[in-house]
DNA sequence: AATGGGACCTGCGCGC
DNA sequence: TGCGCGCAGGTCCCAT
């Protein structure tokens, strides 16, 4: 699934591919994907308008365009990007740059989001929004669980608790640091916290510098997959041997989704 | 505040 | 081969 480091992915090739030309036309063969407008508003909006920046916050994408608007795109479960010129089945969206590259916003499922916003409009989703992983010290993700009572897994990917983290990460983050995915979060030690923290961050980086994890649909916008698959521990490995001690690794459901772990080494 | 369920969607793997 | 079913998951919304 499109999580931090996926979307970061996304932004870093993006913002080298748009920024600084100008979006020519907009089709979309499905348009349920574009909300809070109609498509032909959409168009309307955006047709000829230059790309300022690509920036991120969470699992968001946002694209600062000139006219002081911005379009927020989000991947949701199955959404990815790609930059290319040939057509592709699950193009939901697309934008054709002055450059001629085609930017497809493509979905299997079609529960991803592209929206338009003005600048000083408030977006409610990035207002509740956590903090990233990526700019907290450890004392500072450390102080984010005063006062915090539920199960750790949920509680690491509440965005907003924190942004970023989805099912996959938060899976191999506790795996990394020995924690059972259902402890209370306000029964982790300080000790807990920091080894937690220092896993996320080694493991969001790690996955960044992998372009990303590519399970299910995922790609680069070149389309190319993620390489961090390989470095997977948990994730989507029940019934196989925990990498660590050799035990079986386990499946259950937390907050209605499934967690693997290992039932010897997370306590 | 936390938890559980449903809704949104479609591809896939399963059992029959 | 083919059908129906349940699962996968990010976010929102509602109920408890």
């Amino acid at each position: 699934m499109p999580e931090l480091p996926e979307v970061e992915t996304i932004k870093n090739q993006l913002k080298h591919r748009i920024a600084g030309r100008r979006i020519l036309r907009v089709r979309a063969p499905d348009p349920r994907v574009i909300k809070g407008c109609t498509f032909s508003e959409f168009r309307t909006r955006i047709e000829g308008l230059l790309v300022r920046n690509v920036s991120r916050r969470g699992k968001a994408l946002l694209v600062a365009l000139d006219g002081a608007q911005f379009l927020l795109m989000h991947l949701r479960i199955s959404g990815w990007v790609e930059v290319s010129r040939g057509e592709e089945k699950y193009t939901r969206v697309q934008m054709e740059m002055e450059d001629g590259g085609i930017l497809h916003f493509c979905d299997t499922r079609a529960l991803g989001e592209l929206r338009l916003f003005r600048r000083g409009q408030p977006v409610p989703f990035l207002a509740k929004m956590g903090p990233d992983p990526l700019a907290l010290s450890a004392r500072e993700f450390c102080g984010l669980f005063a006062g915090r009572k539920g199960r750790i897994k949920p509680l690491l990917m509440n965005q907003r608790f924190l942004a970023g983290v989805g099912n996959i990460y938060a899976q191999e983050a506790l795996f990394c640091a020995k924690v059972h995915p259902a402890r209370p979060a306000d029964d982790l030690s300080g000790r807990e916290l920091k080894r937690l923290y220092r896993c996320l961050l080694k493991l969001l980086r790690h996955a960044i510098t992998c372009r990303g994890t590519s399970v299910d649909t995922f790609r680069q916008i070149s389309g190319e997959k993620g390489r961090y698959v390989c470095f997977l521990k948990v994730y989507r490995r029940q019934g196989k041997e925990c990498p660590r001690c050799g035990a079986r690794i386990r499946q259950t459901r937390i907050g209605a989704r499934g967690t693997a772990f290992c039932p010897r080494c997370q306590q």
